[in-house]
DNA sequence: GTATGGCGTAAGCACCCGCTGACAACGTAC
DNA sequence: GTACGTTGTCAGCGGGTGCTTACGCCATAC
């Protein structure tokens, strides 16, 4: 309607990002299957047809979506400091909204797609191999992906149980806890 | 085609079983989302009709399957038991099939139909008030809730990850360290 | 033998999905 | 000012979905 609609439309990288953002807010809120491509150009007020020509199919979209910002916190992060990272960022964003949890597309996202795959390849195991490191136990290996298994596992609740303790109890008071038993899971022999 | 076929066909009860068993399979497999009321009706062999006759709509039969496993456990272990029960449940079952594992579909399922809810309520909140019990520390309600977060993590990583350490390793070696550190989390101040 | 009621079957409705292709509007280069 | 490449629009395709409805079929009761 204004001219300032007009001037900023037409304008392809902020349409690409716009669908982005529309994208990760829906994957998140309801998953993959859940959401049609006509509700994420809906929201990102773009046509619908546009998310064919800048990202080929839906799940290319998805693929776009979940690597970006992990890959980004991975790629930002000395390994040892990662642990202390990540659970600072999955406690950092509201609990409903889009934030570390973009885990949970992944899961509900199609399994033969890649896009799991390439969230594990991007994220998941640089975190496992820093989380080795820290340890020299024989089983390093397992207590690792325990570990992995547990952040996954309080993500997932953050974001299902808005009413929990998880949830709701203030992240200054939970990240020592969570730390302090993931370090002794890893410490101990 | 033989007459052992033509006198087992005309069950009820068992046609209604076989129902429950594929679309346990099925959903558990591919998810609530990715698997179609055909797809069950075809590994049941039975017509797709009755699914509707049998459990009204795709998520009450959802609902069917997701309670019935989980509440016996909960329902026949006293709560003093439940946490090993359960650990040893969940390392139980093959990795790939079913068994403990149903969570996933509370997850990738719809969150309004009340399944994960259904779930919550009949599963994860008597857990949590048996590991409550557990703990007189100030934050119990917190920890008890980490600790179901654990396991959920647990059954989603050795779902998804057959290969990794969690889903491979003897379930003689790995159940200890969780039941270790689950213990530590909880009586610790 | 015949009526009755539960069981299984076939066909299809109405809708939503991912995706496509032809076309219009726009901004720029010359 | 005109030609051109990019960006956005629109209608619709082919197909899959959950679900319904009307209809045969069989076992049993009488």
């Amino acid at each position: 309607m204004t001219e300032g609609d007009r001037t900023r439309r037409r304008d392809a990288a902020a349409t690409r990002q716009a669908l982005l953002a529309a994208a990760a807010e829906l994957f998140t809120a309801r998953g993959f299957d859940r959401t049609s491509v006509r509700d994420i150009a809906a929201l990102a007020e773009v046509n619908q047809a546009l998310v064919f020509r800048y990202f080929g199919s839906k799940e290319e979209l998805l693929g776009a979506v979940l690597t970006a910002p992990g890959r980004e916190i991975v790629a930002t992060t000395p390994p040892e400091e990662l642990l202390t990272r990540l659970v600072g960022e999955i406690f950092a964003g509201e609990p409903g909204g889009p934030g570390a949890n973009l885990l949970l597309m992944a899961l509900s996202g199609p399994q033969d797609g890649g896009a799991a795959e390439a969230l594990d390849r991007e994220v998941a195991a640089p975190l496992r191999a820093a989380l080795r490191s820290l340890t020299d136990d024989p089983s390093a290996d397992l207590r690792a992906e325990l570990v992995c298994a547990w952040l996954l596992g309080i993500a997932l609740v953050r974001q299902i149980r808005l009413d929990g303790p998880v949830a709701k109890t203030d992240p200054a008071e939970v990240t020592p806890v969570v730390l302090d038993a993931v370090t002794r899971l890893l410490t101990d022999g």
